[in-house]
Parts: structure tokens; C-alpha cells; sequence
DNA sequence: CGCCAAAAGTCAGCCAGCTGACACCATCGC
DNA sequence: GCGATGGTGTCAGCTGGCTGACTTTTGGCG
């Protein structure tokens, strides 16, 4: 789900020093071009060049919020939004019917579908902690596309990565049992063995109530494979936890 | 889900007018090629160029497949269909544990998400109806992506799209009755204010038993919202089975 | 025309997960 | 320290969908 393994980046340092100071534009500013460039879908096939880096950097915008807040809400004009630090929650609905659609780490991406194909934004998006985006705005996003066939190119690559991922959570929803579906979110959400979510959240990304999965999660526990702990659940054994699903 | 209203292709017709006779290449071919420029993403913003529809046209094979017949099997190397008629179940598992992915109707387009990501089909192809597709081999596509910027572009339209759809399938999924995720399914799916497919497949299509759907049905029935047939279900009144979800 | 495979219709028993409610515990701001 | 907030643990009753089995209907085919 979503992109993973960011958070380190050599290759940005690698691509900033290739092309330290171009006119107008901070280090800090290329730097962080580069490093959405790795995120928008693994380059090995199709790298960008330096002038398409200097460009995103030139579009991009810096933008924090504080845990809790809204990013956007459901039904709003979308632009593309590059988590940079922090979780964000996708969702739909409130209180006891609300159902998270997806949780945003930091290299996933966001808004671009619904520019791409020009509707509102269907969820609404809330800090799960302090965040800092990465801001493009739609028309620099259309613009950046036209004029730059690699990064459309990579872009192609994010939003595969994303479609996969989405089909991958479909079979799950169709396929097991609650103890396999919860399960393997455990198994990918984890961070350092950590899943730091209340139940009640990971309860909505299962569409399920949170009573159902604090037994699930019990049993779990009681087989060693996960220690629950407050707003948070420590995976013991990952690969064991996978094979349930 | 998937690419709607496709069928007829008047833009097709007169992108073939345009450059008639390019040499090597059959009518037919080229007609073939714009029908499927057309499919791939909606165009308004991201037209193709005429050269564009000519290098397509010459990478395009058409190979036809029996009703029932596997089109490729979970765990192959995949290239990339493009349905031109009939329709194709995309499963896992089989029996009754059988989940059904995605329907494809012409217009779809298929297994360009697995090429773009380097990773084997996680799903099998079956033909539920006699079927013609257009075949794209990986590196010709993979050299079409590289070479020509605007098919990358409408490419990347249509990958959205398809994340959209399958973004949606998801929200249903998670948050509605049986009944709630059978009307939205009979009123996506419907042809013609016709489903043409057994109980049992649609049942596999929402991960549910056939006879909980058909209890399902049968109240739709009574109400007046569908006739069921043998192997077909018709739609009387789509906006107030749309509103049941 | 008659057979047969496949689809629809139906049922009784069972169990997973929902509902709503309550007690208890960690964390944080004051 | 102390209360407010929000997270966890747990329960009893209910219900929706599963299981597996059976009969009836349909449409295709020899």
C-alpha cells in the first residue's frame, strides 16, 4: 500500500550536488525536487534529467500542518500533494461509518488522479501527526507534464505502483478471513516492526468494527506473533504474520 | 470499473481518413490503432499526433480467443491486451473460493500495469465470450513509452482512471450492505439495461455467496428494480438502483 | 425430440462479526 | 497531583451471510 522504503536519500544528495545553484532556486528547494523524483515510481528505466529536477523544484511549495488538521475535504478541487514527514488519513464518512480509504507515508502522492482526470477530490484527508507537504498546483502539475516527457514517464510508474497496490487490497477485501485480512495490514503497515495506529483506525481501513478486531488482535497476541500496546501494536514475527494470508 | 461507452469510434474513422495509405500498414490497422487511442484515456487534453497512431498501429497484433478459453494464466510475463470485442473474466482462485477481479470489455486494457512494474500477472485471463483482442508485446510498448511523448501522456490518463475505478470498488466494498454493493453492481455493470452474466459470477465479483445474492436479487425483484433471467438480469430502473447505494 | 450440463431457487443450521454498553487504563494539559 | 480525553478489554444478544444440500428450470446439442 502506498510507496515504502523512503526516508533516507542518497540519491537526491547525489542528483543536488550534479547541479548545486542554479539561478533562483535553493539548494533546499532542488533537494527536495530530487527526492520526489525518486519517490514518482522507481527510475531505473526511465531517469529524469537534470532540467526536468530543476523545473519540479521550481513548482514546488512547502506547506505544514498540524496533527489533526485538515489537508483538504471530499469534494474539493484537487492539486498534488507529496507527503514529506508524517502520516496522513484518506476518508470517507464519519464516527461509527467512517472507512479509511488509504494511509498517506511520507513519498506517497496524492491529488494527481483527480487532476488527471478532473474531478473533485472523493475523501478527505487529516493529519495523523505533524505533517509537511510537498505543494504542486494543478496547473503547474498539467504544465509539467506537457512540457517534460520523462517525468510523465515516471509519473506512469507511481500510478501503476498505486493501481497494483489497490488491486492487491481488492483480493484481500474479497479473499480471507478477518484474522488473514488483519493480518496482513499488520504485516505492511509496519514500520520497524511498529504499527503505531489506535485500533479503531485500523478497525476502518478493514471496514470492520473495532470490537471484531481487538479479538482477532487477542489472539494474535496470544500466538506471539504481535504485542499490543497502546496506540500501537509491535509485530513479532512478521513472516509468520504474512503466511496467515 | 473499467473504460465505459466505447462501442462505436466515429474518431477513429476519421483519424483513418486523415492519413489513409501509410505505407506498410493496412487500413485496418491504423483503424484499429486510433480505436485504441481513443480507449486509452480521454484525449481532450493530451491529443495524439498522427505519427503517434501510425507507430502504434504497426506494434498492434490481433489474436481472437474461443468462449471459455484462457487468454494467460497467474505468474506469467505479461504484455498488453486491449480488448476489441467480447469480454474477459479476470480471477483468482478457483471453485469456490473463486474471487473475480475485474470484467473487461472492449475498450479495456490490460496487463500494462504488470509490464510498467516488472512483476508477473497476479490474476488469470479467462474469455467468458468469443473474444478479439489487440496484443502489445513489453518491449514494443515499453519502446512506444520512450519514444513518443504523447502516448505516454494518454497512457497515463487511463492508468488514473482505472486507480479511480478500482478507489471506488474499494469504498464499496468497505462500506455497504450486500444489497447497497449488488444495486451499485448491477447498475455499473449493466449493457443496454442488460447484465448478462450468471448469479454465480456476479456473486465472485463481490466476494459473497451465490445464495445470499440470490436472496439479494430476489428482493430487487419483487421490488421492482430488475427482471431475473436465465444467466442475465435485467435493469428496469437504473437510477433508483444507483440510489440504493 | 430428448438428454444433459449449467443455472436458478430454496432451505435449515451455524457462526462470524455487528451493536451498544460498560469498566478500566494510559497520556497529556493544567 | 488530577481531571479530561481517548484508547483498550470485554460482554450478551442479534443478525446477516455462510455451508452444503437439494429440487426445479433453462438452453444447447446430438
Amino acid at each position: 500500500m502506498g510507496v515504502v522504503d523512503v526516508g533516507r536519500f542518497p540519491g537526491a544528495q547525489r542528483a543536488a550536488g550534479l547541479f548545486a545553484g542554479p539561478p533562483g532556486l535553493s539548494e533546499t528547494q532542488v533537494r527536495e525536487a530530487a527526492w520526489v523524483a525518486r519517490c514518482v515510481g522507481r527510475g531505473q528505466s526511465a531517469p529524469l534529467r537534470p532540467d526536468d529536477v530543476t523545473a519540479l523544484a521550481s513548482l514546488l511549495a512547502v506547506r505544514t500542518f498540524a496533527s489533526g488538521a485538515a489537508l483538504f475535504s471530499g469534494g474539493q478541487a484537487p492539486g498534488v500533494w507529496i507527503v514529506r514527514s508524517g502520516r496522513i488519513e484518506l476518508s470517507v464518512g464519519s464516527g461509527r461509518r467512517r472507512a479509511v480509504v488509504q494511509l498517506l507515508r511520507p513519498g506517497d502522492v496524492d491529488g494527481d488522479i483527480q487532476l488527471l482526470l478532473d474531478m473533485p477530490l472523493p475523501y478527505t484527508g487529516r493529519a495523523l501527526s505533524p505533517v509537511t507537504c510537498l505543494y504542486l498546483s494543478g496547473a503547474d502539475f498539467e504544465g509539467l507534464l506537457a512540457s517534460r516527457p520523462g517525468i510523465a514517464r515516471r509519473w506512469l510508474s507511481s500510478v501503476a505502483q498505486r493501481l497494483a497496490a489497490s488491486q492487491a487490497r481488492i483480493l484481500g477485501l474479497l479473499g480471507g478471513s478477518l484474522t488473514a485480512q488483519a493480518a496482513r495490514l499488520l504485516a505492511e503497515e509496519a514500520v520497524d516492526g511498529r504499527v503505531e495506529l489506535p485500533q479503531r483506525t485500523l478497525a476502518a481501513m478493514l471496514g470492520v468494527q473495532r470490537p471484531s478486531l481487538n479479538k482477532v488482535l487477542k489472539e494474535l497476541e496470544r500466538d506471539g506473533l504481535i504485542r499490543i500496546g497502546y496506540s500501537a501494536i509491535d509485530v513479532l514475527d512478521r513472516s509468520r504474520l504474512a503466511g496467515l494470508a
